[in-house]
DNA sequence: GTGAAAGCGCTAACAT
DNA sequence: ATGTTAGCGCTTTCAC
């Protein structure tokens, strides 16, 4: 490694002194305007690069915030993570983006890593499987915040920034109501996190107000594309055959969707289905699947927002709030029947 | 911020120097064995964690690898980075992941963020603007290695780990002849970046050895779904049209074959359609795309133990090597004929 | 096998 | 407006 210039380096150059040059580089307007033009130039000139470390350590601040999310192969999360590193960058962060790949293990051990590594603070969505999250404890300990989006905890210290999934999934079931379906199901995963727990909920509270119709639901393995064609065998080999189908999520309900299709049914004249993210294989699959629009990037924006906003006013006690975003319905052919 | 436990505090409590301490933590055998069990307890006890800053600042070496890639939302990236991911956990070290969506300038300046925060290496998918690569020569001087991976450069210091893009195009459209398309066409990007220039050559290549045959090429403004459908659509117009396409992306090619469908086309006896990397969404459309697989996980964790081995044997000159990796061609519907 | 001491580069309280 | 000084916590010679 070649020998670094340092604001020593630049202070004899200049006949200043180090904290003169260390202040007039971050534009401290204490100092002379000339004075700090000057070392500007000079740091410039010499290829300084300032030391993260050594500001770091004497700061005790690393600039960075940590991001768990189960994946980041979605369109969802891609659209989160943007939101979240426009505000980040805007405010002078880093991002240090890890999977937990929907094990609390991971989950647990990505949380260890990025304490660590001593994150100012900690944005979160959560495993589908279920866990006490106690390894985030050590975070309100240390008083370093943690936001939590999407997939948040039901009881938290910390702040969590959600979409109503029990209004949307409400609103979706009505919809296929609407289109006479009357034995509706619900394909989901067997979870207590809030996005699958609320969706669920939602579908049953439209079944239990419609008079007429019944309600079940099937629980998926996982959230991809082939539980969804496995889930699609086990219907078209059921006795008493849904005509409505509520999924938790547009990968399973493509995959769902498509492999009815092979065995048979008419989509969405035999069986309607609404899928959930609106994620852009819900508008390539077809018939286009109906779903419900979630404003990831807005979401990533948010909880990013709140987290800078916490860190700016540090000392303060940790923000608990809970905010909900709206979603939308997007009514496309899957569900849309001619009758 | 809560006082932190330090390596002195644990040399108090335990009657040891600091140095002594230090050591016992790396697991440095020289000390006594019995010494450093009591060390790693303590630390233990005490909540200790190594303050990373003070260590980098000491050795001067941050233990980051830093990533640079167009985006990370596809899924041929996310296996990439998987495979990045896993042999830098393995062998100690961070990743830091950026993008540069596509633009030379972003890349510019993700490329000064990273060497400003002083990663110890870099991996870098190249944007499909051209660009002088300026920026990496800084790498170079102060013997920061880098790796290129994918849309790699054509001449660099570094080294570079691509698939056999000529090849794997002059196979694909050599499909699509032995299936009697005649009126080859080329849909890819205006780039003279590897990946697609050399699709461009392999598609060349196979025209110009058949006899009997045209090849011709349309240039879409990016590599979305919706450039593919406004393809379609010219297509459509053409007086001469094709029976045979070579899509540089399944994305493209996906929003193509759709959008030829809706305008009447039959797929693939009409046309036939062929498209690059295996996206999920390849096997998803309708009917199943035939495409080149990519393995980019394996891509990705070539690139990241080339990397870490540079990293080890430092001082050594930089490794300017050239590795190609395999690809396979996979037939789905899209463009086996009946005829 | 262990300790003493110096210093990595920066910042911030306290001078002037 | 600028300088002096004292660390931040760790590693690493060089001693013993």
């Amino acid at each position: 490694m070649e020998k670094e210039t340092t604001i020593y380096d630049i202070a004899k150059e200049l006949g200043l002194s180090a904290s003169t040059v260390s202040r007039a580089l971050k534009g401290n307007t204490i100092i002379n305007a000339r004075t700090r033009a000057k070392v500007e130039e000079c740091a410039q000139k010499m290829g300084y690069r300032s030391n993260a470390f050594a500001s770091n350590l004497r700061t005790r601040r690393t600039n960075t915030i940590g991001v768990i999310v189960p994946r980041l192969d979605s369109n969802f999360m891609s659209a989160c993570l943007a939101g979240m590193e426009n505000v980040a960058s805007k405010n002078g962060y880093n991002l240090i983006i890890s999977q937990s790949h929907e094990s609390v293990e991971k989950e647990a051990q990505n949380a260890i890593t990025m304490f660590n590594s001593r994150v100012d603070g900690l944005i979160v969505s959560l495993t589908v499987e279920h866990s006490d999250l106690a390894y985030f404890n050590q975070f309100a300990q240390k008083k370093v915040p943690v936001v939590y989006f999407d997939r948040v905890p039901g009881n938290t210290p910390f702040a969590c920034f959600v979409t109503n999934n029990e209004k949307a999934a409400y609103e979706a079931t009505k919809h296929l109501i609407s289109q006479n379906c009357a034995r509706l199901l619900h394909v989901t995963v067997d979870s207590q996190i809030n996005v699958y727990a609320d969706r669920k909920k939602g579908f049953e509270r439209a079944v239990a107000e419609s008079k007429n119709c019944s309600g079940s639901i099937i629980y998926a393995a996982s959230l991809t594309f082939d539980e969804g064609e496995k889930i699609a065998l086990e219907i078209a080999a059921m006795k008493n055959q849904p005509d409505g189908i509520f999924v938790a999520n547009d990968l399973v309900a493509s995959g769902c969707m498509l492999q009815l299709q092979k065995s048979g049914f008419q989509i969405p004249d035999d069986i309607a289905i609404v899928g959930f993210n609106n994620d852009p294989i819900s508008n390539i699959v077809s018939p286009k699947l109906s779903t419900v629009n979630y404003p990831g990037r807005e979401a990533g924006i948010l909880a990013a927002n709140s987290l800078v906003e916490q860190l700016k006013n540090e000392n303060t006690a940790l923000k608990s709030q809970r905010v909900v975003l709206e979603s939308e319905f997007i009514i496309r052919e899957s569900s849309l029947r001619s009758t």
